[in-house]
DNA sequence: TTAATAGTGTCTGTGAGACATTATGGT
DNA sequence: ACCATAATGTCTCACAGACACTATTAA
């Protein structure tokens, strides 16, 4: 049995795009949103008139400066994105995804030089501390995901692709209790409001803030000790939480 | 020049994904938010085994009952997704699309018997005057959005592109006057809240839909004439239409 | 005792929800 | 005159924003 369409053609007969999925890492370090940079695998990237014009130039600048770029990969057949992306930041940055969040589709015909494809990009949230291990190898390095001229040089459309991911996870923690699970259990309110401070790049009022989130979370019954001051309450985050399944 | 990978390997030589573009024209027609359906061109669908089966009945009920399914194509070399929305409506429906939106790309592996195929899942709004001359018209009809016996039926995973394209809809229209410019300008109030009551499946409470929507239209200075009762001010939308713009 | 942090009480302005009232046309 | 619809007025309640105050610990 041969499956066609209309004209009688079989799906293969027809051009297709490769698709590739890149995925914004984004942790909170130092109390600032930051984005997981790899560096830029780039085979023979260099063109003919490039390579005739400065190749030892090229080369030396290469490896004192390698460029960075969101990891990725290529989907393979029979794979999910989200397994893609999974996989990806496995091979290119040592680091165990917890929950990929499909943004969009770029499609410009034009973003990719090596020819057409399509990129699935995707967000995930992953506290630094399992990040930890990854970082200083392999020249796997965070970067402040609000930082412009970062974002400018990364290859394709990619600084789009971090723009639109830390939109989408503001969007999120201004609703929710670290919905990207962030925190470990249990945490005060007090470390709550630092997270989403850092998230959001600016500080949530702090009645109104408390009012929002209490609702949402369950009380431990624990208290904190140690510290100065007043002990204080911990929490847990609600019922739905994001934390990883497998 | 040739473009290679980390292993040297052109991006040709590895399996690539068919990427399809399925879209859910969404319209108001009698008050009710419905769907455009075309019927689903099938080429060899059936399988031997329901060949060998009962092969006439299958055809008369074919064609007494032919499959429907959403508007869509696959993707060509050098197109956008945008792009070859706009082409599948006017190929499939007779339609002029306007402002197609990506939701979601639908990458379940089995989805399509067909094979490896990607959907990139859109959302279009359309008055149903512009659809007038397409219904009718080689078996393109409109199903109520809302109707779970006729979104079961759709192939693929069609059903959960409808649900989605109208929660994504709905929740526009929560906040914004027609985003969708379904109406004719200008409009009343009373117009436009009867195009939200059919566009969410439920009235908005008058006063809190006049106190939001208000502030966010601009006013004609005319009054329509003609209807019983007290003649009522006209609107337009505000400055950011969602209209075509080529 | 003091500093530091956690938690509570309360005043006020704004806006949603609800309802009543007035305005202005057609029949 | 009466009805239907549009438009406006206003009452109440809830909550955001703001600020002050109390509570509980360590130094």
């Amino acid at each position: 049995m041969v499956w066609c369409d209309e004209h009688g053609k079989r799906l293969e007969d027809y051009p297709r795009p490769s698709v590739a999925v890149d995925t914004a890492v984004l942790t909170v370090e130092d109390n600032e949103l930051k984005v997981l940079l790899v560096p830029l695998v780039q085979g023979s990237e260099s063109t003919v008139v490039e390579r005739s014009e400065a190749a030892v130039v090229e080369r030396s600048e290469a490896e004192s400066k390698p460029k960075l770029a969101l990891p990725g990969t290529f989907l393979h057949e029979g794979e999910t994105l989200a397994d893609a992306v999974l996989r990806s930041l496995r091979d290119k940055a040592g680091v165990s995804g917890r929950r990929p969040r499909q943004l969009r589709v770029f499609d410009n015909p034009a973003r990719d030089p090596r020819g057409w494809v399509l990129s699935v990009a995707h967000v995930d949230l992953v506290p630094v501390a399992v990040l930890g291990e990854s970082l200083a190898h392999d020249g796997v390095r965070l970067a402040s995901a609000d930082d412009a001229s970062v974002l400018d040089g990364l290859p394709y459309e990619q600084g789009e692709i971090v723009a639109a991911a830390v939109q989408s996870v503001r969007k999120e923690y201004e609703a929710e209790p670290d919905p990207g699970a962030l925190l470990d259990e249990p945490f005060t309110l007090a470390q709550l409001r630092r997270l989403h401070t850092a998230v959001l790049g600016e500080e949530p009022m702090r009645d109104t803030f408390r009012r929002s989130m209490e609702p949402r979370l369950k009380p431990t019954g624990a208290m904190t000790g140690g510290g100065r001051g007043r002990p204080s309450r911990t929490w847990r985050r609600g019922s739905p939480t994001n934390a990883p399944q497998r």
